[in-house]
DNA sequence: TTTGATCTGGCAACCGTTTGCAAGGGAGGA
DNA sequence: TCCTCCCTTGCAAACGGTTGCCAGATCAAA
């Protein structure tokens, strides 16, 4: 059915392999040769099959995307940049979901193997050591971990959690409740240090938890409980679960508790009050992962890249 | 590096095709052999290459899923949901995104034609005919979107208008502002369609509009101006918008203006108020798309999907 | 006119799997 | 004992491109 390199070359009477490098290298075959060529390619609507020529060539040009999970609103604008990104360098993404299950990722990685050029694997579950394990057989930009010698993107969290905090100490939070994420996220243990180390703070901390709405509404009443006066969640999406909670149990926000989030997703911004949160650039985190999967020639190259404090109206000066 | 057929059977000591056999035809190999192969192959970590077995036998074991927008809230679950159901049938997906427009998705489409088995269309925003001449080079499954002879998953947005209408008439609404969605989009035109034959009820078009909370946003002055007492949105982004434009001329929803949304998005959840809304099967959609995909000989089964009102805080009675 | 360098394009092997065809072996029936 | 028939396996030709190698042509310089 389709026109394959032989029916375009039957059609101006030329050798596929002319046909093949009027392709791949223009500049080995004649000027008048290749306008022919390409003109009756573009007759037939012949389309070079990219399975046939990934098997010669050991490129699919082809790349993996996984995720922890599609439906969290941090994701799909990381996975929209990465998809046209590599559309403007030939690349299909195929995009993949864990469901924040660690097997399913490594499975996923197995899978991928050999399927494509690369995989971008961002905020992974598993460990350090199994993903160094894992690269031997497939090239690797990680988002949002910090693995030596493998290039990664990662979102500078300890500025962030640094700036929240300051933020609410300014406004007269000492006891603060830290809400972490799941186990295995770095973005997590970098919030924890930050906030193990900052002086004059009094940390409460919950977790791990899901990194979900429900997660966030399942510890709302111990929150409340401890007695701290403002929250700083491990994501936007706890952070609104967290307020659900605390709604629910007649406890204003930031009224009598301030909550801060991570990630500045759109239902924070439409949130009412409207979540103050640290942002994650994950529009140039998808864009610059696509970029060091297909610059680096295995080099580790990191790029940090800078998170922004967003102040609404989710936090308020500390009653006292 | 990576092992392949070649080596599984030099492993045992059989010739290809038998190992070949021992994954695509099992019940060709003897039982013995094939425990043996099994067991070579584990050792080896031997995974079929899917080129090399899409150039032989011409099916991928791909398909593209192409939305308007990854980033719209709606598209993630079925995404998630279309992504997992493949999975499961040993598919894997290739997501795209259009950016709204027809152009590129066009383009998408051609650039998937041959490449994957087949080619879940989203929310198309093509002519039907369009969609049509490009279904001869590669089937199709479309969702939100009805062509004869092809298959589909339909959403009965018709069922979804009908029963929002009645709930905002029954609450004593009678002039209702329609803000309607992208010029290409089937499910704005069922809402006008079953809008336009309301009986007793006065309304009023606004649109095209952009399919976003900005869209929303921008129409909502128009809105107040035009004296309705309620609203029924395109989908949820653009109620939000709506209610975020209205609020700021300090028009209380659902006080001064009932607002009704479609789709039963995360922010809508999540809103103070919470949004009133036509739920949309998006899950169910994306695992059915896959699922006609595969079973379709072509044939053009078409499934409609149930729509239910979602009665929340954004709707009241309205004031006399 | 000869020489040699440079272009251009053909030839054919190869990438990893699948699959139609055929051959070898064993079992069962005559 | 011989003949079928079935089961199992091997053989080899595809699938659609790519690419190293080689040969003929072209052209400039000698």
């Amino acid at each position: 059915m389709a026109a394959t390199i032989k029916d375009v070359a039957r059609a101006c009477g030329v050798h596929v392999s002319t046909v093949s490098r009027t392709f791949s290298a223009p500049h080995l075959v004649n000027p008048a040769t290749r306008s022919r060529v390409l003109a009756a390619a573009d007759d037939l609507g012949y389309r070079p099959n990219r399975a046939a020529r990934a098997l010669t060539t050991g490129r699919t040009f082809n790349m993996g995307l996984i995720v922890a999970d599609i439906a969290n609103p941090f994701f799909p604008p990381l996975i929209k940049a990465a998809q046209s990104q590599a559309r403007g360098r030939d690349y299909h993404v195929f995009v993949a979901d864990t469901d924040e299950d660690p097997r399913v990722e490594e499975e996923l990685i197995r899978t991928f193997t050999k399927q494509v050029d690369g995989v971008l694997l961002c905020s992974p579950r598993l460990s350090n050591k199994m993903i160094e394990r894992l690269a031997e057989d497939v090239p690797f930009v990680v988002v949002n971990r910090r693995i030596k010698g493998m290039p990664a993107v990662l979102m500078n969290v300890a500025q962030g959690a640094k700036s929240a905090l300051e933020h609410l100490a300014g406004l007269g939070h000492h006891r603060i409740a830290l809400v972490s994420g799941p186990i295995g996220s770095w973005t997590s243990n970098e919030m924890q240090g930050v906030a193990a180390e900052a002086p004059g703070l009094d940390l409460v901390f919950f977790g791990p938890n899901q990194p979900t709405e429900a997660g966030g509404l399942a510890v709302a009443a111990d929150v409340a409980a401890c007695g701290a006066t403002a929250v700083l969640a491990y994501n936007d999406l706890v952070a609104l679960g967290v307020i659900e909670g605390l709604s629910a149990m007649e406890i204003g926000v930031p009224d009598q508790i301030s909550v801060v989030g991570f990630d500045d997703i759109l239902p924070g911004r439409l949130n009412r009050p409207k979540l103050t949160t640290v942002a994650m650039p994950a529009v140039a985190a998808g864009r610059m992962a696509v970029d060091l999967l297909l610059q680096s020639g295995g080099e580790g190259a990191t790029v940090t890249l800078d998170t922004a404090l967003i102040i609404r109206e989710s936090t308020g000066r500390a009653q006292t």
